[in-house]
RNA sequence: GCGGACGUGGCGGAAUUGGCAGACGCGCAUGGCUUAGGACCAUGUCUCGUAAGAGAUGGGAGUUCAACUCUCCCCGUCCGCACCA
C-alpha cells in the first residue's frame, strides 16, 4: 500500500459526506468542548500555524474514539488591523480580501485533514456576529462598565490609532513596532479594573492552566497592598495623597515627589517666581516619548517646586519636588521619598543633595546616612521612628498601618497595575461602537432592536488618524433613540479583541438571531474543556475573555465564571533559531509538504518533533523520517494480506508472547501519554517501537496471522489521531466498515502485560556490573543470592561479605561492599 | 531588579518521578540488495581505552546504598513585567 494524495482526498471527502465532525449541541451527554484559538484571516498559514490545528485535531480525534461527544468548531477573527492592512496592500476592500483569505485557509485546513464542524463557523466581521458584539457593548454600557473619558492614551503614529495598554510592548506598537506616543484624547474604555480582584482571585481556580500564563496574568494585574497617606501642603489647604507599600519607612521621609503630569502642580506653582522654569521642565519631560522615559538607566531629573509638605506622623516639614521618575499612571502620582531605603530615591537624593535619614538599621552592621553607598532595602530593626523603635520592620509595618488608621492619618489601600481597557479605534475595519450623540439627551446607547449598527461599505477606509466613518454622512446622521431629534453616531470602531472575547459562546448556537447565544446550552457546554493556542495571547485575549465572561456572569447571562477550564499553549516552530516570519524569509509552507509527502507525514512530523508546549526547530530531514515510518508501517499491511503462516492453535512461542505483551503495553502507554499532558512525541515513539518489534518477529519466527493482524490493527488505531488518512485506509483494508473514528480506542489487558521473567541490573556500589534474568515469583532472598553469585560481583566482593544489599522490585539489586 | 521556564550525544529529544542515562527519530559508518539511488534491508554509533575498566546529564559542593531527578552556591539561555512608590 502506498500513501498518496488520493488517500488524503478520499477520506476528507468521506468525513465531509458523512458529517463525521458535525456535533449536535443539544446532546450534552459526555460533552467535550475542544477549542483552538480562531485565526486572523490575513496571510497564508505556515507550519507554525499548522502545529496549533494539528494538536487540536489530535486531541479532538482521540476524545472522539474514547466515545466523547466532541465539539470542535472553527471560525475567523476577521476584523481588525491585520486584515485591514492586508486589504490596503492588496488594493482590495477588507471585506473582499478577508473573505478570500478565509476561503483559502479553510481549504488549507481541510487539506491537512483537520476535522471541524463547519456548520458552526463564526466570522466576526459579518453583521450577524458583530450585532452581538455591539449588544455586549450596550450591556456593559448599561452597567456603567463602558464609558468615555478624556485621558492620556497610547497612540501609534504608523497605524494611526490608539492602542490598549496591553497592545504596547516595550513602548512600541504590538503590530508595527513603531514607538507609541502619548496623546490626550477622548476615548471609550471598558472598566476591567472593576474586576481586577476577581480576575486575580479566580486564577487560583485555573488548575489546568500553564503556570507561566497564570504568572503573567498575576503580574499584569499587579496587585499591591500598602497605605494611602495624605500629606498637607505647608501654609495651604491643599492635600496631596500618596501611596506606599513601605509604610515602615514613613519616619524616614525627607522629601516628596510629584509626577510632572500631577493635576495639583499648576495651583502649587502659580505664585512661584520660578514658575516658568518649572513649567519648562514639565514640558520637557512630557514630550519625551514613553519608551525613552521608561528606558532602563534614564537619568533621574527633577526640580524643586518651592513648596513644602508636612509628614503627618511627625509633623516634619519636607520639600516637595517634581521629577521624571514618578509616573502619573500608578498609585496617586505622588511618592513619599525615603532615600535611605529606596534605591531610586537614594540616587535622586544624592544627585540633588537632599537629606537621607536611616529608619531601618542593618542588624549586622550599623548604617550611617552620610557614608551609605546604596539604599538599604533589606529587613532590619526600626530606629528614629518614635514608639516603633526596636521592632522588626515587618512587624512595624503592620503596627504603623494600624496606628495611622486609628489616628486617621492613613488608610490601608490596595492598588492594581491593571488599567481600564481602551476599546475605541480610529480605524475602519471593526464593529462600530453603538452609541448616538444627541444635543439634548447626550450620549445614548443604540437599542437592541436597532442593532446591528452596520459598518458602511462604501467609504474611503484608508487610515488618516481619524475614523474613516467620519466622512460618511449617511452613517453619521441618525435620530436620537430617546427624543427622535437629529443626532450623530459615534464613529470609532471597537478593538478586535472585543470580537474575540466572546466567540467561544457563539459556537454553541451560531445561527441564533434573537440572542447572542442560547444561554441554556452554553451553560451545559462551557467552560471549554480544552483550549489550545499560542502563548502570545497569555494576557490580551485570555484576560479580556475572562473579563467579559465575568460580566456576563454578573448579568446572569451565563452561570460560569471562567470560560476556559484547561488551557494548553503550544510552543513555536522556529527555523534557523528564529521565529518563522515572512520578513525573515524563514517560513516553511505546508502546501509544498502536502504535495510532496501528504498530510499525514506533515502531521506526524509536527507531533513527533518534540513536546508540543516547547519551541521546536524545524528540520526538513525530519519529514523524511516520518514518511519512512509511514511507508514501513503500511508495508506491514501488504505483508499481512499475503501472509499464510503457521497454525493458529497451540501454545504461543516466546516471540509471539512478547509481541502480544508489546501490543498491550503500547496501548497502555500511548493512552497514558495522551491522557497526560499531550505527550504526542513519546506516544508516537512507542508506536514506532511496536512496528519495529513486529518486523523483528516476522524476521525471526513464525508468527501466527491473528497476532500479526492485531499488531497492524493496533498500530493504525493508535496512530489515527495523528495520521487519520492512512489509518482510515488501513482500517478499510482490514475489512472494517465506516470511519475508524466510530471504532473504540483499543483497550489493553493488564494480564497480557505481565511477565514471568524480567531482566534486572546488578549493581555494585551503585554501578551496573551485570544483568540478571529473574523469575518474578522468586523471593527477594533468592534474587539476592543469584546476584551475589554473578562472576563480576564475586570479583568485587573478594570473599568479604557485602555491607548491605538493596533490592528494588523488578529493577535492580545494589550490592554495597 | 522581580517573577517564570530551562540547560542531557553531531542534532530533535527519552528516562515509569530518587532506581540500568541516551528510548524513538534524524544524521553518520559498515555490509547487503540494486543499472542506479537521496529507495529498501541488516548491523553499529556518548567519550577515553586493545581489553579489564574508567569517566559523562552547564560548573561546584551536599544528602543518599543510589541523583538528569532532591538541597545549597555559581555560570548560561529563553520568556514576561519593570523608575509600580
Amino acid at each position: 500500500m502506498d500513501y498518496n494524495k488520493q488517500i488524503d482526498e478520499k477520506w476528507q471527502n468521506f468525513w465531509d459526506k458523512e458529517g463525521i465532525f458535525n456535533t449536535d449541541t443539544k446532546d450534552t451527554k459526555n460533552k467535550y468542548y475542544c477549542l483552538v484559538m480562531f485565526p486572523y484571516p490575513s496571510a497564508a498559514l505556515h507550519v507554525g500555524h499548522a502545529r496549533n490545528y494539528v494538536i487540536g485535531d489530535a486531541v479532538s480525534r482521540y476524545k472522539r474514539t474514547k466515545g466523547l461527544n466532541v465539539l470542535s468548531p472553527m471560525g475567523f477573527d476577521a476584523f481588525g488591523l491585520p486584515a485591514e492592512n492586508a486589504a490596503i496592500k492588496g488594493g482590495l476592500h477588507p471585506k473582499t480580501s478577508t473573505l478570500d483569505n478565509i476561503a483559502t485557509m479553510k481549504q488549507q485546513l481541510t487539506q491537512w485533514g483537520i476535522g471541524y464542524d463547519w456548520n458552526r463557523e463564526v466570522i466576526s466581521c459579518l453583521p450577524e456576529y458583530y450585532k452581538w458584539t455591539q449588544w455586549i457593548f450596550t450591556k456593559l454600557y448599561e452597567k456603567g462598565l463602558a464609558y468615555k473619558k478624556r485621558a492620556a492614551v497610547n497612540w501609534c503614529p504608523k497605524c494611526l490609532t490608539v492602542l490598549a495598554n496591553e497592545q504596547v510592548i516595550n513602548g512600541a506598537c504590538e503590530r508595527c513596532e513603531s514607538k507609541v506616543i502619548e496623546r490626550d484624547l477622548s476615548q471609550w474604555f471598558f472598566k476591567i479594573t472593576a474586576y481586577a480582584q476577581t480576575l486575580l482571585d479566580d486564577i487560583q481556580e485555573l488548575t489546568h492552566w500553564p503556570e507561566r500564563v497564570k504568572t503573567m496574568q498575576i503580574n499584569w494585574i499587579g496587585r499591591s497592598t500598602g497605605v494611602n497617606i495624605d500629606f498637607k501642603v505647608d501654609d495651604e489647604e491643599t492635600i496631596l495623597a500618596c501611596y506606599t507599600t513601605r509604610v515602615d519607612t514613613i519616619f524616614g521621609v525627607t522629601y516628596m515627589v510629584l509626577a510632572p503630569e500631577h493635576p495639583a502642580i499648576p495651583g502649587l506653582i502659580k505664585n512661584n517666581p520660578d514658575a516658568c522654569i518649572i513649567q519648562a521642565f514639565i514640558e520637557k519631560v512630557r514630550i519625551q516619548d514613553k519608551t525613552e522615559r521608561a528606558a532602563e538607566n534614564i537619568e533621574k531629573e527633577g526640580i524643586f517646586s518651592g513648596r513644602y509638605v508636612i509628614n503627618p506622623v511627625n509633623g516634619k516639614k519636607v520639600p516637595l519636588w517634581i521629577a521624571n521618575y514618578v509616573l502619573m499612571e500608578y498609585g496617586t502620582g505622588a511618592v513619599m521619598a525615603v532615600p535611605a531605603h529606596d534605591s531610586r530615591d537614594f540616587a535622586f537624593a544624592k544627585k540633588y543633595g537632599l537629606d537621607i535619614e536611616v529608619v531601618i538599621d542593618n542588624p549586622k552592621e550599623r548604617l550611617d546616612a552620610l557614608s551609605m553607598q546604596t539604599a538599604y532595602i533589606e529587613d532590619g530593626v526600626m530606629v528614629n521612628s518614635a514608639q516603633f523603635d526596636g521592632l522588626g520592620n515587618r512587624e512595624a509595618m503592620e503596627k504603623i498601618a494600624d496606628w495611622m488608621q486609628e489616628k486617621k492619618i492613613g488608610k490601608r489601600a490596595v492598588h492594581f497595575r491593571l488599567r481600564d481597557w481602551l476599546i475605541s479605534r480610529q480605524r475602519y475595519w471593526g464593529a462600530p461602537i453603538p452609541i448616538i450623540y444627541c444635543d439634548k439627551c447626550g450620549e445614548v446607547a443604540v437599542a437592541e432592536k436597532d442593532l446591528p449598527v452596520l459598518l458602511p461599505e462604501n467609504v474611503a477606509f484608508k487610515p488618516t488618524g481619524q475614523s474613516p466613518l467620519k466622512d460618511s454622512e449617511a452613517f453619521i446622521k441618525t435620530r436620537c433613540p430617546k427624543c427622535g431629534k437629529e443626532a450623530q453616531r459615534e464613529t470609532d470602531t471597537m478593538d478586535t479583541f472585543v470580537d474575540s472575547s466572546w466567540y467561544f459562546l457563539r459556537y454553541i448556537s451560531p445561527k441564533e438571531t434573537e440572542k447572542p447565544f442560547d444561554g441554556h446550552l452554553v451553560d451545559k457546554w462551557l467552560p471549554v474543556d480544552q483550549y489550545i493556542g499560542g502563548v502570545e495571547h497569555a494576557i490580551l485575549h485570555l484576560l479580556y475573555s475572562r473579563f467579559i465572561t465575568k460580566v456576563l456572569y454578573d448579568l446572569k447571562y451565563v452561570s460560569f465564571k471562567e470560560p476556559f477550564g484547561a488551557l494548553f499553549t503550544q510552543g513555536m516552530i522556529v527555523k534557523n533559531g528564529a521565529k518563522m516570519s515572512k520578513s525573515k524569509g524563514n517560513t516553511v509552507a505546508p502546501d509544498y509538504i502536502i504535495d510532496k509527502y501528504g498530510a499525514d507525514v506533515m502531521r506526524l512530523y509536527i507531533l513527533f518533533m518534540g513536546p508540543p508546549e516547547k519551541d521546536a526547530e524545524w528540520q526538513d530531514e525530519g519529514l523524511q523520517g516520518s514518511a519512512r515510518f509511514i511507508q514501513r508501517a503500511l508495508r506491514m499491511v501488504d505483508m499481512l494480506k499475503e501472509y499464510r503462516q503457521s497454525s493458529e492453535t497451540g501454545e504461543l512461542n516466546s516471540h509471539e508472547k512478547d509481541l502480544v505483551r508489546k501490543i498491550h503495553s503500547t496501548i497502555k502507554e500511548v493512552t497514558l501519554d495522551l491522557e497526560g499532558d499531550f505527550q504526542f512525541n513519546t506516544a508516537i515513539s512507542r508506536i514506532m517501537e511496536l512496528v519495529n518489534q513486529t518486523y523483528k518477529c516476522l524476521n525471526e519466527t513464525s508468527l501466527r496471522q491473528s497476532i500479526f493482524k492485531e499488531a497492524v490493527d493496533t498500530v493504525f488505531l493508535l496512530l489515527s489521531p495523528f495520521t487519520p488518512h492512512i489509518s482510515e485506509e488501513v482500517n478499510e483494508a482490514l475489512g472494517n466498515k465506516g470511519s475508524i473514528l466510530k471504532r473504540a480506542w483499543p483497550r489493553f489487558n493488564e494480564e497480557y502485560i505481565k511477565t514471568d521473567t524480567v531482566e534486572i541490573a546488578v549493581l555494585v556500589n551503585g554501578k551496573v556490573r551485570d544483568k540478571l534474568i529473574i523469575n518474578v515469583n522468586w523471593s527477594k532472598e533468592e534474587i539476592q543470592k543469584k546476584a551475589l553469585a554473578c562472576e563480576k560481583v564475586k570479583n568485587f566482593l573478594k570473599n568479604t561479605p557485602p555491607k548491605k544489599i538493596i533490592y528494588v522490585d523488578k529493577r535492580m539489586v545494589n550490592i554495597v561492599v
